[in-house]
DNA sequence: CGACCATAGGATAGCGCTGTCTTTGCGAAC
DNA sequence: GTTCGCAAAGACAGCGCTATCCTATGGTCG
């Protein structure tokens, strides 16, 4: 029983080892480590005998062993500013799709839309020696940006593309989407266009600026028809801010909202309050969210590729992780405009 | 330079160690540790020696060596069904805010709702020795039940009561939630109450069954007046349900949901076929989602408290994890009747 | 046919911490 | 003054793996 250090009293909760494994086997232990990773060369006939003797015995590998020996995890680390929006859901689901299989686990970090708690989460989680990094946008602490730079990992920035030069990025224009929301409302003969924001990260602000761009070269800019709060986007704020618009600028005829649940929120409050959509104002989301398409009326909105960001962003980090070069580290996946009812 | 192993070429990212902070505080490296962790006997003034050293040079833990060590890491695992509904994102939130101060690492674990992913995640995650488990729920494998047993870690079940003898669980009574819901409508005068699942988990299923035996008793029961399918509870699924059975059963005049999504989708379909709520129909959601309080007509949910189940679970679960003998082990959160005008 | 080399497998030595025992120091009790 | 007890700090060993070197084997080539 040499292998098995029972004659000490263990530590450990019983669960098998490498080393019994390797003894059941018949081979060294360092044998069956490259026989489980698929390492290097080992003879078929014992790999499969190896894989027979951690079957019998319900072997796992432990992380932190593995994670110590070898000086990183089997982890990505994920950032993004919230769960509470549909849209980063989405994305983590794909994200998951992609590097599950391969045998990483993705660690989620909410940091809530506060650059502090990302460089918190940075600190901590690096710790953890990740195989790479996803991150959202590129609004962060010079602390933060540091502590990427010197981990020396392989990283991959999501959703925004438009201040992502040297950097590996998959989204899309930021300021080309909002620029598209504007002049769908002009061309829908809209001349008196709001603009409605909320939680007011780099992307929202990214937006407007495209928005407001476009309007100003159409000669319809009026800063009077724009609300911006940093209070976080929701259905409830929506209504809010809608009725609140429309008190000080009755006039309004179209209105670009940086989030489909405020876009929701004012077709409720326009229904509450007898305002027809789109005949008065029109109105326009942005993610489309899922249920933006049942809305009464439908919502217009402009659809982001929240999945196939993740997917890409996670299969180049992959690439990243196996030491590919990228062709093309800055990859836009567009957006669509998808013109329903409130438009 | 003994304390610093540079004369080999190290595997290591160069971070330091507790070595080379124990050996700047001018102490052994296992008091270093005992002082960082604020175990046992360290002396003030070295206690401040050591950590200032740990400021100045930036260290940070390596959690591999420590799990490895100590054969348990700094984290909890909670698994949740589903991340796309709002319910488990506030749960996970409340959670966090209890397990983060205290140094624990929150690991997410999605099952999407099926029983061999969730066998799968425990399989996986429970080979990080984490501290603790939060569930959701009791229907699991039973891989899984003997797994949760045979790791001996502390266990919290969250969100139901009605199955949890002898468990420690923090919820409420699902079949108590939807026999309310039947009295609710029942109270409102209405006859031909409608009950529309989807999902169609056990928690969804013992809501059925509370709200069922509720209208036998009161004679009201009618098989037809049911919809069940297993398909993800969503706004658009809402919306043809709610249509679906209006056009078989055109005489109903009350509905309950198992699911706000699904009433939400009910009400924007009502809007849009002039169908009257709740003049015509009585619409009762479930689990009070932030939108709903914005729906029109505003709608009528039954609020389940998932914040404090989160930060109950998390809090019972520490002082399973402190070795605490638990008071009250099944502790009975209740829910709220939201009435609003749908109903 | 011997030098050479590629290849499969093993021996060794840690990775950076912490559990456990041991030692040291010092005041209280006799 | 000696013994005891207790608290504070350290020595030691090892958690379960893998990186790195090393050895054995068999084939290739001039």
């Amino acid at each position: 029983m040499a292998y098995n250090k029972n004659d000490r009293r263990s530590r450990t909760k019983g669960r098998p080892t490498l080393n019994e494994v390797a003894h059941r086997a018949g081979v060294s232990p360092i044998t069956a480590s490259r026989a489980l990773r698929g390492v290097a060369t080992v003879a078929e006939e014992l790999v499969r005998k190896v894989e027979e003797a951690a079957r019998e015995l319900g072997y796992i590998a432990n992380p932190a062993a593995r994670a110590l020996a070898s000086a990183h995890s089997q982890s990505v680390l994920v950032l993004v500013p919230s769960l509470a929006n549909q849209l980063f859901i989405d994305t983590l689901e794909a994200i998951h799709s992609v590097l599950r299989p391969k045998g990483l686990e993705v660690v989620i970090g909410n940091f809530h839309y506060s650059r502090e708690e990302e460089e918190d989460l940075l600190r901590n989680y690096l710790a953890y020696q990740p195989r790479g990094l996803l991150l959202t946008g590129f609004e962060r602490t010079e602390s933060s940006r540091r502590m990427i730079e010197a981990s020396g990992l392989p990283c991959v920035y999501m959703m925004d593309l438009d201040s992502g030069s040297g950097l590996h990025c998959v989204g899309f224009s930021q300021v080309n989407a909002g620029a598209a929301a504007a002049r769908h409302l002009l061309s829908r003969g809209r001349q008196r266009i709001a603009f409605v924001a909320a939680q007011l990260d780099q992307r929202t602000l990214l937006r407007g600026d495209g928005f407001r761009r476009t309007l100003q070269q159409a000669g319809r800019y009026d800063p009077a028809f724009e609300i911006l709060t940093p209070r976080p986007s929701s259905v409830g704020l929506g209504s809010e801010l809608f009725a609140q618009l429309l008190a000080a600028q009755p006039q309004i005829d179209g209105i670009f909202f940086c989030n489909d649940d405020l876009a929701q929120g004012a077709l409720l409050e326009a229904a509450r309050h007898g305002v027809k959509v789109p005949e008065q104002v029109a109105v326009l989301g942005f993610n489309d969210l899922p249920s933006s398409a049942f809305m009464v009326p439908r919502l217009s909105s402009i659809r982001t590729p929240r999945e196939i960001i993740g997917r890409r962003a996670a299969e180049q980090l992959l690439d990243l992780i196996a030491g590919k070069t990228i062709a093309e580290p800055v990859q836009d996946m567009g957006f669509e405009l998808v013109l329903r009812e409130s438009t």
